[in-house]
DNA sequence: GTACCTGCAAATCGTTTGCAGGAAA
DNA sequence: TTTCCTGCAAACGATTTGCAGGTAC
């Protein structure tokens, strides 16, 4: 368990919800993804270990997430397949952004710093209060390439 | 009707695609657009102008935007609501990325050669063949934030 | 005991597919 | 006439919601 847990944790207790079981499993399975996740991976990931953590159900899931990120304890991100991925957001420590293989679909986290300066700098100018950005570059993975 | 308009249409003829009303219908009404556009908007936005152009049902609009995604002569953007969205691929020359109002849902289109340089510089280093990329900046625009 | 939390099942909504008739070549 | 193009309606899959029972406090 992170840090980003016990921050979760706390800012859940200070803006009033109750401990709920399903809520814990999802936070302390997110807590160990190194990517983000979709609400069915999560449901199937929970399910299939219910020794360590406990099943939730879909709809738990759904709710939990969208607590969740309201809370700003989560980044969203939409890649492809209309499906909605869920990760930590757990400051600027862990800030990255992602490559997609868009013939296997894998995700991968990567950072860069001049691309950081860049949007930090092209942030200034723009005609929007910007509250967080996101890059995804699409291509093939070694794998698929090969 | 733009360059991209006629590029399209030879390109759609070179993969041996017939003319047919529907498409011709979604082309120009893409070719007209400043951002993207979901197919449920062109839907729309076809069956209020009888006049002009046409309407198209909604599997075709599906079908047609999926066949111009694959040729390569338009761009998907997946951004918020789970809605897919597409603009015209029109080349270097029309190459932009996005800002997104979190609060109204208000797509603007921004270019910045700072960050085109440094995602090209990155796309050396990464292990992906990388073929497109994308960058969104959230948070609310001037309407919204006042 | 009250209010929140959860699961189940039904409802939504964007998107895809099967099939039959119509149009282009 | 052959093959592609379309529309309609049904099917799908992710996500949301209504409701009833269970749980934290």
């Amino acid at each position: 368990m992170t840090a980003w847990y016990e921050h979760a944790n706390s800012e859940l207790a200070a803006a009033g919800y109750r401990r709920g079981g399903a809520r814990r499993a999802v936070l302390r399975l997110l807590d160990e993804q190194p990517c983000a996740r979709s609400a069915v991976e999560i449901e199937e990931e929970l399910a299939r270990r219910p020794g360590s953590l406990r099943t939730v159900s879909r709809a738990s899931v759904y709710r939990i997430l969208d607590e969740l990120e309201h809370l700003g304890l989560l980044s969203r991100l939409e890649v492809g397949q209309g499906v909605v991925r869920f990760e930590a957001a757990r400051g600027d420590g862990g800030h990255h952004h992602h490559l997609i293989c868009d013939v296997c679909g894998t995700l991968t986290p990567f950072t860069d710093d001049g691309l950081e300066r860049a949007i930090t700098e092209l942030s200034r100018r723009v005609d929007l209060r910007v509250s967080e950005h996101e890059v995804v570059l699409h291509g093939s993975c070694a794998d698929c390439t090969r």
